[in-house]
DNA sequence: GGGGGAAGGACCA
DNA sequence: TTCCTGGTCCTTCCCCC
């Protein structure tokens, strides 16, 4: 990119995503687009960060040809033999029954605006802005001008180029429409976003006595009848080259691959890799430079490379292409893994700004989390600095969180160890969920009743030994009484720890303590048995493993009125109910200690940020911070986030 | 040595 | 002057058991 080699063409070995070639491109003078793209981009961040990434990239091809260059005679042939077995294992699992059909909607943001305005009809258009577009039309396409690309570029390749801003309500609306016709076809088809689809159409097929072909065709003129818009189709054995037969005839086409070994074979043996969905500009390249790999049929012909340079995960995949199979099942109802929000934003290393926008995105993600009735306890700050490198930092606690200030708590922690900073981007993502959905609205309450109602000892001790529930605020803590006593008898412990040490840990617990110069002063890890001694309130704790009560209120426990009358929410419950007691006094336990958490929070984040300070802090941290390849100032989030040593 | 969390990266639409 | 957003999966590193 840029360098001497290029000679007087630099922009011919600037590969950004958007010089690839896309559907309606054929014919573009790609040298020229090349060029204006270079000009447009060099000397950028963008186009700096863009130079490390191909850097590191080269690197990594330098590592994989070296690794190559040290296979011996010896080693060539059995990896060969390993490369053949894997071959004949995937090849003995081939499926030919099924007949799946990809569907995907032509230039769709662009249609769906051209269907609700028609003067747009003819002219080039694209959705989105002048920072970023999202889809752009045929028309624009025949200039370069695509998908992913930055606005202001598009306009110098079309500067006639017409700009409309994204309306995610109308193309939801359509895409709606478009799945009524699907469902029709297969109500189980799996729609991949708002304008793809797969679709098994085998029983279709066979209750119709219909090929593939027809149903197809049949297809396009339902979605266009009922939606105004066109789409492009691909049927084939299995998603994967369904998915590669839907490009070759857009737009408004299909390509219909017969479910035959010998086709299929045919089919692939001359089709670029980047043509298959999971290989990109990355894999691409590595497989092209370090092994001269160009179609699927030479990921078969250097099998053995690839058992040798390759995780097996990699190496089944890259196989697999190679013989034309893909997956062929439905998958069960996949369920969401993560939740996210991020805004990019003019670079700024201004602290409280940061802070708020960081608040607005907790509240984004907040309600974004309560709509879907999602609660998670992983969440990992992403952050992109002003010369665009991007970070992640996460934190896993050990209760489940939903609401803005629980978010943006453990937020700000992870930001402000990382400042200062100039950052273009900040995002949040919870991921870890609950299981349970639609629960009580203290997540904790159900984890706590879980393990008492299921009096499943051995779960509840296990869990007790391996994962102290220490969480920031308010720890709901399940011990089992002394198992020489071997009654079965589950005793709860209620402990608020320190804001500050306990939220990140995993495994057993650990204190830190402050003392008033900010000194920080490791604790002790607690298994069972823990003194807790907080400095601030000149509070000593004592938690022996029987049912213990050490919240800092005054609040005593819930009594029982007359025998049977809960003494704070009035429930009857008659004294023979001694578990479903126990659990309810214990529920309004953690209500307490869930009030007073949110004062306790404000307390502490002033003293907080003394210990962030602390010098001893980094001394103590853990090691465990990756080691960033680009070398740049980074301090460490344990820094932050400081483990004591372990007690011996 | 294996399990699992954290971090980073590839890829997709 | 200006280069997105939101999601999944995989790999690597490293700590802890």
């Amino acid at each position: 990119m840029g360098t001497t080699s290029d000679g007087d063409r630099p922009w011919q070995s600037y590969h950004t995503a958007y010089t690839n070639a896309k559907a309606g491109m054929e014919g573009v003078d790609k040298e020229k687009v090349q060029r204006i793209i270079y000009e447009m981009s060099k000397g950028s961040k963008y186009f700096e960060n863009e130079k490390r990434k191909e850097a590191y990239i080269r690197q990594k091809v330098e590592n994989l040809r070296a690794q190559c260059a040290k296979l011996t005679d010896k080693d060539m042939p059995h990896f060969q033999e390993v490369a053949n077995k894997k071959i004949l294992e995937l090849e003995a699992s081939r499926e030919l029954s099924k007949i799946w059909l990809h569907t995907d909607m032509d230039a769709f943001y662009a249609a769906v605006e051209t269907l609700e305005n028609p003067s747009l009809k003819g002219k080039p258009m694209a959705v989105g802005s002048m920072s970023m577009i999202c889809t752009a039309n045929y028309e624009a396409r025949k200039f370069g001008v695509r998908a992913a690309m930055p606005g202001f570029i598009a306009h110098k390749l079309c500067p006639d180029l017409v700009f409309v801003p994204t309306n995610f309500e109308k193309y939801t609306y359509y895409s709606e429409l478009t799945r009524k016709v699907f469902r029709r076809y297969d109500s189980d088809f799996i729609a991949t976003s708002l304008d793809e689809a797969y679709l098994n159409i085998t029983e279709y097929c066979n209750e119709r006595g219909l090929s593939g072909e027809e149903v197809a065709a049949e297809l396009r003129n339902n979605v266009y009848e009922e939606t105004g818009l066109t789409c492009s189709v691909g049927v084939a054995p299995n998603r994967l080259l369904a998915k590669v037969c839907s490009d070759i005839n857009k737009p408004n086409g299909q390509y219909i691959l017969p479910n035959d070994r010998k086709a299929v074979m045919t089919f692939i043996s001359s089709l670029p890799i980047r043509k298959i969905g999971g290989i990109g500009k990355v894999t691409e390249t590595i497989l092209k430079d370090v092994l001269g790999i160009n179609t699927c049929e030479e990921l078969l012909q250097k099998g053995a490379f690839l058992c040798a340079l390759f995780s097996h995960c990699s190496t089944d995949f890259f196989l697999s292409v190679g013989l034309g199979l893909g997956r062929t099942d439905t998958p069960e109802h996949k369920l969401r893994k993560s939740i996210s929000s991020e805004r990019t934003f003019s670079s700024t290393g201004d602290e409280p700004l940061l802070l708020q926008k960081l608040a607005d995105i907790a509240e984004t993600l907040s309600n974004d989390m309560q709509k879907e009735c999602i609660w998670g306890r992983t969440l990992t700050l992403k952050l992109k600095t002003a010369s665009f490198e991007v970070r992640t930092r996460a934190v896993s606690l050990q209760k489940f969180i939903q609401s803005k200030e629980e978010i943006l708590t453990y937020a700000s922690k992870l930001l402000k160890a990382e400042l200062p900073l100039s950052l273009r981007l900040m995002g949040l993502r919870m991921s870890q969920f609950r299981d349970d959905k639609c629960g009580p609205l203290d997540p904790r309450q159900k984890t706590l009743a879980s393990f008492v109602v299921s009096g499943d000892v051995t779960a509840s001790a296990t869990f007790s030994d391996k994962h102290q529930i220490c969480d920031a605020q308010t720890d709901l803590s399940v011990h089992r009484e002394s198992s020489a006593s071997n009654d079965d008898k589950i005793s709860l412990s209620y402990e608020k720890n320190d804001v500050l040490a306990s939220d990140q840990l995993s495994c057993g617990l650990r204190y830190a303590s402050t003392s008033a110069d900010g000194i920080e002063n490791m604790g002790n890890e607690c298994s069972g048995k823990c003194d807790y001694v907080e400095t601030e309130n000149e509070m000593i704790r004592n938690f022996s493993g029987h049912k213990t009560i050490a919240a800092s209120s005054q609040k005593t426990e819930p009594s029982w009125v007359d025998g049977y009358i809960c003494s704070i929410c009035g429930i009857e419950m008659p004294p023979s109910f001694i578990e479903e007691r126990q659990e309810h006094s214990d529920y309004h336990l953690a209500e307490m200690l869930q009030e007073e958490e949110s004062v306790y929070v404000t307390e502490h984040l002033t003293q907080e940020r003394s210990v962030r300070k602390a010098p001893q802090a980094k001394e103590n941290a853990r090691k465990k911070q990756k080691t960033s390849p680009k070398g740049g100032k980074h301090i460490p989030i344990d820094a932050f986030f400081i483990k004591g040593k372990k007690s011996l």
